[in-house]
DNA sequence: AATAATACTTACTAGTTAGTAAGTTGTCAA
DNA sequence: TTGACAACTTACTAACTAGTAAGTATTATT
């Protein structure tokens, strides 16, 4: 029986976007079963527990994360649009729709959720800070990005800022997001 | 029946923490109540419902804040050092207990908090965000705070980047979480 | 045509949730 | 001493949670 070739991405796309919306304890199989008006069970024949579900999302983000930064459509490009291509992935994830990023929501719950979730969590946030150290870091010595202190200081503000202004931007309103990544450029770059 | 004259207090210093530790829709009644070594009943009796007890929470802060800005002992701080008073209440949040700051828990979960609960959140957000506005306006204004731009936008980064920052501290340890207020002063002093 | 695998549904469990109604006990004031 | 009130407990409900076991229908393979 085939329903829907696709039904384990979409079962993600689901999950993913419920965690962005109301986070891991705030979606429960029985949403995602009425989403694709299956029962419960049928989630569970695909995810066996809801642990595995959550493991999967943050894997699946991971893996999209790493293919990204080793193409060359984001390794060849300059410091600062490498930036702006980061900056864009936060962009994308509409603020204005009240959505904030996977690490902020899994770090808000972080002392609730299963213990796989929290090292995918750590794993995933790493690999993004890494990334944003070692772009800032060819932006300062390439004299388009400047600021005090090393790249890792530096990297661990901005990851957080962004982090924090979705969230924010769900009390303040999405133009209050805009603003804090306005913000970082002109501390970088001016 | 006077068993603790300051129930209502410790009820209050339970849900705060619990907050902080596990979110709104991490702790249940039954968490408070097993805490105080009492039933489930005797939590409703002091707070009828949750989103009652969450708002009280949220309100006290809010007064502890306005008391604390509004005395001279913070008033009439040189704006650097006001800075540090600022700082200084999220680093008493202590991120190596893996505590987040109320603003950010609830933003988190904001889409799947009771409506009262997301506008004594929007609230706390905003007279945070208005105070620092303020203070980094009197900074710069008196010479002793160097940043691009207004200080609308430069205070949205710095307090979304601690709420960020102590989220962050969870996963990546909480010498992440000195970095980013070490690096927000670096930016604003040097 | 028989068999096996896939993708479900039905029906269930045990635990947790917020919340309530009614009864109990201790304290205090008239 | 009586009664009122505060601060509970007991006992319950209806809804929801993750998860499971067994059965069913469809499709693919031999």
């Amino acid at each position: 029986m085939v329903r829907n070739a696709n039904i384990k991405r979409v079962i993600l796309d689901l999950a993913e976007s419920f965690l962005q919306d109301v986070g891991y304890n705030g979606f429960s199989y029985a949403h995602i079963a009425a989403e694709l008006e299956v029962k419960n069970a049928a989630i569970h024949y695909h995810f066996p527990s809801k642990e595995e579900l959550g493991c999967a999302v943050i894997k699946r983000y991971r893996d999209r994360f790493q293919l990204w930064i080793n193409n060359a459509r984001v390794k060849d490009l300059a410091p600062e649009k490498k930036l702006d291509w980061f900056f864009g992935i936060y962009t994308n994830m509409r603020a204005d729709n009240g959505k904030i990023c996977l690490v902020g929501s899994l770090e808000a719950e972080f002392n609730s959720i299963p213990a796989a979730l929290q090292e995918e969590t750590k794993a995933m946030n790493r690999e993004l800070l890494v990334w944003l150290e070692a772009t800032l870091a060819e932006g300062k010595e390439a004299g388009v990005f400047h600021f005090n202190g090393d790249a890792v200081g530096k990297a661990a503000v901005i990851l957080s800022s962004v982090q924090g202004a979705l969230q924010m931007a769900r009390a303040l309103g999405p133009r209050k997001f805009t603003a804090v990544v306005e913000q970082n450029k002109q501390d970088l770059l001016v």
